[in-house]
DNA sequence: GCAAAAGTGTTCGGGCTACACCCATGA
DNA sequence: TCATGGGTGTAGCCCGAACACTTTTGC
């Protein structure tokens, strides 16, 4: 819990008045009238869950927004965003953090114009971050009303991970270092929204070389069944593993 | 021609001295400290290139950079940038524009952070844009010396594009409104760096819907050959048209 | 007729889906 | 031994690559 009281204050700082200069400071914590958010999913009971916080103040008080906030005059965009997840929410087990895109019209925020960068982060499936009281999970499928342009950013970070899943091994985000082909499918259902076979699913990631079996086995529940072998990604980091889906070289180059 | 002189002047306006404060407007048209660039690229003689313009100033005075310059403090990034584009470099005849990705090192710009929104710009090769004296188009492969992180972004951009034609059909912003198949191979080729089949193109491309026959033929030139039909892109939107190559919903859904 | 360029037919292989079947366990 | 869940074998389909072959033109 470390932190959550103070955290919660700083979450979402505010915009100048309006019509006030963007930045008065001129030494090297300035901040720089830019924003960075972060839509972070983790998969959470078969759904795919995006970690919200909720507003106490206008404008959008009440409404649901995305962890984020200044960014620093002197810190890197995913400097800034890993930073404030960090002290704001508490959240430091990323797996997986990539920019998504930026925001900037001019109305997209009532107290003048602020550009925000949101990024994408993932959190495994096996940690549950310990959130501030204001701050929480919801489903990405049942969002409640959102201040900003955010619930689409939400709906782009969305897009995006639904894509990478077939061409990449953002998987390995997702799910904790061990999982059976069963959990595994539960991961990509609840990513994908649409059912996943695990007898496939097992078969194309391994073809892909993204998973092994680590030679572990989970034992069968009261019910029985077979006992499940554990597999693990192979890399942690993200690759590219379907590259050329069609119009790939030829074969000799 | 129009506008060329006053556009070279204003293409890359600097920002304020290091140390003084980013904004020092308060009414509606002070600038943002924000900085709109565009990747863009157009087939020009079997060679993927992109327009660059060169500076005359320090810091990387005779560099290459890529066009752009301030966001205003009233309009949109993606509004901006085709303002720029058509304003400065006289470029108003994109055919695709989408956002590629957003830089904020603090060390990417000598005179301070500067942040950077990069778009990736698509020209179609039957037309030539009348560009400024110091504005030309380079081979994306043979990159001259560019200033600040702008080769880097190129390269961001030539990515995406590769990627974005085996799944969609961008080749609609690369290619002139009627086309024969081999004319659209030789583009193909040069956007992706490998060869490409005219033949078996053809048949991807009709089977996924991307293009049709406009009915019309090219007569055969002087060494003869059967004379080439020619075709149209059915959208001139960028549509996915091969949406899940994996993973794909079942057939019931 | 011959060369050149466009277009078609056909084969092959790979990858993904679907589904039947086999395996290991608990009660 | 039966239900349960995991795992394998296999057949079918679709897609794209490769390549031989046909068509239509200029000379």
């Amino acid at each position: 819990m470390r932190g959550s009281e103070a955290a919660t204050q700083a979450l979402y700082d505010e915009a100048p008045e309006a019509g006030a200069p963007v930045s008065e400071q001129t030494d090297g914590t300035a901040d720089s009238g830019h924003e960075v958010l972060a839509v972070v999913f983790q998969i959470r009971g078969d759904k795919l869950s995006v970690l919200l916080w909720q507003r106490a103040r206008r404008p959008y008080e009440e409404h649901w927004v995305l962890p984020g906030g200044r960014l620093g005059a002197v810190e890197g965009l995913d400097v800034s965003i890993r930073r404030q997840l960090a002290q704001k929410v508490d959240v430091r087990d990323l797996t997986h953090l990539e920019q998504l895109e930026t925001r900037g019209d001019p109305g997209r925020h009532p107290q003048g114009r602020i550009l925000a960068t949101a990024y994408l982060g993932l959190v495994p499936a096996d940690i549950d971050p310990v959130v501030p009281e204001d701050t929480s999970w919801h489903a990405a499928s049942e969002l409640p009303d959102m201040g900003f342009d955010h619930a689409a950013i939400v709906h782009s970070g969305r897009k995006r991970l639904r894509a990478k899943l077939s061409y990449t091994n953002v998987g390995f985000a997702l799910a904790p270092p061990e999982f059976t082909v069963s959990e595994l499918s539960r991961y990509y259902r609840a990513a994908l929204g649409h059912d996943v076979a695990a007898t496939n699913l097992r078969r194309v990631l391994l073809r892909r070389g993204q998973i092994e079996e680590t030679g572990g086995f989970v034992p069968s529940g009261r019910s029985g069944g077979r006992p499940a072998a554990l597999f693990r990604f192979r890399a942690r980091r993200l690759e590219i593993t379907d590259a050329f889906a069609v119009l790939r070289p030829p074969a000799g180059a």
